[in-house]
DNA sequence: CACTTACGAAAGTCTATGCTTACAATAGCC
DNA sequence: GGCTATTGTAAGCATAGACTTTCGTAAGTG
């Protein structure tokens, strides 16, 4: 997951993202979507390959890449424990606020 | 959005809002938790405050952290889309397979 | 008021990283 | 075999950022 969020913190990546996420592209192709230079690119598809994130097929000379959505299955599960257990507390604390009922106590804060 | 996956593609960050999920913390206690130096932890803090993933509340000199997970909303919301329209894309994919059918074509790959 | 406690802010250091300019590798074409 | 096209790799540079030490500040306490 370390990998999976240092990939798509980086905007350039996360375009890079949205370039491949409904079709194949070639490196080359990807790369002209941006002004700066085809090895910068290379470099973050890279990494985003590294983090499971692109798939890489080759075809002669040529390397396609795609989205590979699953990669970010991790990422969002620790999202949706992080969320859910968080709502929980506010619950447990209200549930807890309710039971000892000392009327008057107002707002706090 | 930026600021949220900056905050968060960094380990110790993570930890901390681990640490303040469920309870408040004050800054001395959770950098306790941590061996790093004490303003180490400040600036930490500083970033997930400014990111919206955590609450500030000031007590007479101390300051108390709690995780503010609507914070992490908007990131959810991106993961999710990104996640559906990939499937979706999927799903037309293997349709499109599916109708022109000529057979005998194979495993791909 | 002096003293302590609990912090953040400022400045400097060191590493990580995104970028560039070479260069190398591999596949197709004549 | 040469030639071109498409791409990754290597090395170097400049900026960002995580950390440290030092200092400043605000709230209590005697």
């Amino acid at each position: 997951m370390q990998a999976t969020l240092h990939a798509i913190a980086e905007p350039r990546r996360r375009e890079i993202l949205g370039l491949v996420r409904h079709r194949e592209m070639t490196a080359g192709s990807i790369a002209s979507h941006f002004d700066v230079t085809r090895p910068a690119i290379s470099q973050h598809l890279r990494v985003l390959h590294g983090a499971g994130l692109v798939s890489e097929r080759r075809q002669g000379t040529r390397r396609i890449y795609r989205a590979r959505p699953e990669g970010l299955l991790e990422l969002r599960k620790f999202l949706d424990e992080f969320w859910d257990d968080r709502l929980d507390a506010l619950k447990r604390e209200v549930e807890a606020e309710q039971e000892n009922g000392d009327a008057g106590e107002g707002p706090r804060r």
